[in-house]
RNA sequence: GGGAUCUUAGCUCAGCUGGGAGAGCAUCUGCCUUACAAGCAGAGGGUCACAGGUUCGAGCCCUGUAGGUCCCACCA
């Protein structure tokens, strides 16, 4: 087997059949099972026209991390699957598709249009699902849902229902957010403010005289940004206080072009200090002015058609597309006289998210689901800690939110989405709101219904998603074990969007929280720090980094080096030393597997063990306490970064050189089996830690390292242990380890070179030292090149111009052949002299200070005091020597 | 206008409840040592943005300043 393993690790290939096996062994899937504890996420459904991008591939990766750990400390661990219809954006693609064939949307008509949008999600849906596989995300995909199956259609239907009859979805005749270009309405959340350079038009009317005329010298001057939405005009406004205009309220001013009287109105809402404290009142295209009609009873005069284009409102200007019929009012107002000046003016413009259209404030019927009160549990939840948001800061992005909710506009004039269960009569007009299509009307009598043609937002149903696929409104066993689930992970970017929602939605529907915890991730951008749009080209595809470097080096990549919710960068050094990471792990085993060729490793009898097995034994325990604790917490990045240090700086770099001599000598068997189990124990610990960040490298190697467990997938996570717990040897070689790193500098520092060996005396009054290096002796001269090593309580028949290395606890001497510069060698002791009494300085003036020794806890200051005694030593086996080469 | 967040090594970023500044990459030096050159051994490099304050002790807590990023609101 292990002359087969290459010399570095291709995950091309295995990737692919590591995951068929998992499928095929059903390891994915979730059952209720009463005798374990369930452990559930939702998957944020992708969008079915979606391809795989690096916000996904961060997203699932933080997921199955949290399913696989559960999964493997014994939770029965869902990962539920399913897709998005995304009701405006999957229209929008479909629309220009069918463009690009030369169809337009409405020649098809709803059926039509609806078998071609079918057919779409048919051909794009599962794209993203393999995609998604790709990554290694171990979803249920028996479960996997879609927003408009069957299942989630009903729920729609009945959330609708239920909240109508509770009068807290209405229809009304309000402001609403209108998209000219995909001619619907959006909510308040789908609105993009974006600076624009625009201008100011300073504008005049002229004021009505007492006795009706128009008068020629009398005028109001106000400013805007929007000329054309004067034909819609009903009233100007000042302020009631206003000195200067308190004379003309009550009176009228004369609208240009559709020749219209209309009111000098008093209002609180207008600032009189800003420019010359007039506005004019366009209630039908202006959310302000709209407030402001209501309060006196204006007229909505609405002078714009779906396309933007002036409406027969508009008089003369009809016909004409809104920024046209801006120029050409600009114009003509400059000839009447009654344009003052225009200025130039930087201002925020809505603009609608998908497509960036200037969006219009139209007054339209729309449906809206009302805030005040279902948004409470949601308010309450979070501020009690009822549900936990990570990081705890989001919560105030949260509570801006629900601080200021205004009614929720969930009609769209779309036709891909859940249509919306209301029903008109033809005769009568009465609306009727069911699950079912009534057969009559129920006022009149009359038999025929039109149902309202309009749909729901996309995120309607999405708010549903964390009950609605398992099994709602049926009270399913899967919802009953299921729900509440554990964890959502999501982008920060749609807690307005989506995470409120499915909060209120919960409390409301469930009666309980939907999760219990929200983990935050950030964006994903380019390595100069730029969003990855398809704009900027500058987008990277997560599938073509799996190709090429593997997805758990993608994986690996996304998930360190970056702080909960905080957006990252991404590059391909990072990319690569992921994937050396993977082939470090792969090297190590195929080194342990090289040696446990041909033999049975057997558990070696408690005394077998030697200091340094334990000692790496003693540093797992550790590490496996502190990578779950890290883990439990959602400090995924820490927690990896840990089992990566231990695996390469402990188990590589030192356990696996401090072994090789005990490997090779034929000798002593038991020795060998002790660092062959220990070897074969510590990775197979670590590749489970590691298990949920690379999955697949991990479970190629494990399956290879042991024939125990059919998949480390389903393996037990490692638990700390009391019996592991080794401080004296963890001491002991800690000790060993700097003897070995100080000799290796001074090595260098001399420019000795890797094969010359020497001599090496260990002088220690401590016996305890001296037993130390006597245990480790084999090892230690080979890591310390010595050609032989000797141990002795002081330095009688060492040369006097040996080098020496200065360890807590002990003085070691290197006698090279050749003289020693006895300059160089006093100059180099003279610098560690400096830099101990820099120490002692520090530690004494701590020790010495009466407050600090008051105020400190106890544990640290017994820290220092240890560290007090270690360095005092050492200052004194330094000085002996400095002493010995000046004589 | 309100709010959040960031400013730490040449670059990208960690740094958990305050207790001697870290990683990866890059740079320099020496090694093809039979697990790994995608590697090994070493080295250099930081007034933790600035100014105050709290504390025995501050990268971390408080106040202010400067600059960057983002979100919300939208005075027409």
């Amino acid at each position: 087997m292990s002359q087969e393993l290459a010399k570095t690790y291709d995950p091309k290939g295995i990737e692919d059949k590591i995951y068929a096996r998992w499928m095929e062994k059903k390891y994915f899937h979730a059952e209720v099972d009463h005798s374990k504890k369930p452990f559930t996420i939702v998957i944020p459904p992708p969008n079915i026209t979606g391809q795989l991008h690096m916000g996904h591939a961060l997203d699932n990766t933080m997921q199955d991390i949290l399913i696989r750990f559960k999964r493997m400390q014994g939770y029965n661990a869902l990962w539920q699957p399913g897709t998005d219809h995304a009701s405006i954006a999957t229209e929008v693609k479909i629309i220009e598709s069918l463009k690009e064939q030369g169809i337009d949307k409405q020649d098809l008509g709803r059926e039509g249009f609806l078998e071609k949008a079918w057919d779409w999600k048919e051909q794009y849906g599962g794209r993203i699902i393999k995609q998604l596989k790709k990554l290694g995300s171990s979803c249920d995909w028996e479960r996997e849902r879609f927003t408009m199956d069957e299942g989630c259609n009903k729920a729609v239907t009945e959330v609708f229902c239920k909240m109508h009859e509770k009068g807290w979805i209405y229809k009304g005749a309000r402001i609403i957010n209108w998209c000219p270009v995909c001619n619907t309405s959006i909510s308040d959340a789908e609105v993009e403010y974006e600076e624009q350079a625009g201008h100011f038009w300073h504008i005049k009317y002229p004021v009505i005289e007492e006795n009706g005329e128009i008068s020629k010298t009398e005028f109001l001057e106000f400013a805007t940004t929007r000329p054309e939405t004067m034909l819609g005009d009903t009233a100007v406004a000042v302020h009631p206080d206003d000195e200067r205009y308190k004379h003309l309220i009550g009176r009228q001013v004369w609208l240009p072009f559709v020749d219209r009287r209309i009111p000098i109105v008093a209002d609180g809402y207008v600032d009189r200090e800003f420019g010359t404290g007039v506005v004019k009142i366009t209630p039908a295209h202006d959310p302000n002015d709209f407030e402001v009609g209501k309060r006196h009873d204006l007229p909505v005069i609405n002078i714009m058609n779906d396309d933007a284009a002036i409406n027969k409102n508009g008089g003369k200007f009809q016909g004409m597309d809104r920024y046209a019929a801006r120029k050409q009012i600009v114009t003509e107002l400059k000839e009447m006289g009654l344009l003052v000046r225009i200025e130039d003016y930087s201002h925020n413009v809505g603009t609608h998210d998908r497509c960036k259209t200037t969006i219009e404030p139209l007054v339209k019927e729309q449906w809206f689901v009302k805030m005040e009160e279902l948004i409470k549990p949601a308010v309450k939840a979070v501020k009690d800690g009822e549900i936990r948001l990570i990081p705890e800061r989001m919560e105030k992005t949260y509570f801006n939110w629900t601080d200021n909710i205004r009614d929720w506009c969930i009609s769209r004039q779309l036709w891909w989405g859940h249509r919306i269960p209301a029903y008109y009569c033809d005769e009568c007009g009465e609306i009727v709101v069911a699950k079912e299509a009534p057969e009559s009307c129920p006022k009149c009598g009359g038999g025929k219904l039109t149902q309202d043609p309009d749909t729901l937002d996309t995120w309607f149903s999405s708010a549903l998603w964390p009950f609605s696929t398992l099994g709602w409104p049926e009270m399913t066993e899967d919802l009953k074990y299921f729900y509440p689930t554990d964890v959502l992970v999501t982008g920060y970017d749609i807690i307005f969007f989506w995470v409120i929602r499915m909060i209120f939605s919960g409390y409301e529907q469930m009666g309980e929280r939907p999760f219990k915890t929200v983990l935050f991730h950030g964006l994903v951008r380019d390595s100069l720090g730029r969003k990855m749009s398809k704009s900027l080209g500058n987008g990277i595809d997560p599938l073509e980094i799996i190709e090429q470097y593997g997805a758990d080096a993608l994986r690996l990549t996304l998930i360190t080096g970056n702080a909960p919710g905080n957006d990252m960068r991404f590059y391909m050094e990072r990319v690569e030393s992921s994937r050396n990471f993977a082939n470090k792990v792969w090297n190590a085993s195929r080194f342990i597997l090289m040696n446990m060729e041909g033999k049975t490793v057997t558990v070696p009898a408690a005394e077998a063990l030697e200091p340094v097995d334990r000692w790496i034994l003693s540093k797992l325990n550790t590490l496996v306490k502190e990578a779950t604790d890290n883990m439990e917490n959602f400090e995924l990045g820490i927690a990896v970064q840990k089992v990566y240090d231990f695996i390469w700086d402990e188990l590589c770099d030192w356990y696996i050189e401090m072994v090789k001599p005990r490997l090779y000598n034929t000798d002593d068997i038991c020795s060998q089996n002790a660092a062959l189990w220990t070897l074969k124990e510590t990775m197979t610990a670590a590749l489970k830690l590691l298990h949920p960040y690379m999955p697949f490298v991990t479970e190629e190697i494990f399956l290879s390292l042991q024939s125990e467990e059919e998949s480390i997938m389903i393996s037990h996570w490692p638990e700390y242990k009391e019996a592991w717990n080794f401080a004296k040897e963890e001491k002991a070689i800690e000790t060993i380890k700097e003897a070995v790193r100080g000799i290796r500098n001074v090595r260098t520092e001399m420019n000795v070179s890797p094969g010359k060996k020497a001599s090496v005396f260990v002088v220690s009054e401590k016996e305890e030292i001296l037993n130390t290096f006597t245990e480790g002796k084999l090892f230690f001269a080979s890591l310390a090149f010595a050609s032989d090593v000797t141990m002795q309580k002081d330095k009688s028949g060492i040369a006097q111009d040996a080098v020496s290395v200065v360890i807590p606890g002990a003085t070691l001497y290197i006698p090279f052949a050749q003289l020693v510069d006895i300059a160089q060698e006093t100059e180099r002791l003279r610098k560690e002299e400096a830099r101990l009494a820099g120490e002692l300085k520090r530690v004494n003036g701590m020790l010495n200070n009466e407050k600090f020794m008051a105020k400190a806890p106890e544990a640290k200051i017994q820290e220092e005091r240890e560290k007090l005694e270690k360095y005092t030593q050492m200052m004194e086996q330094v000085k002996s020597r400095l002493q010995q080469l000046a004589q």
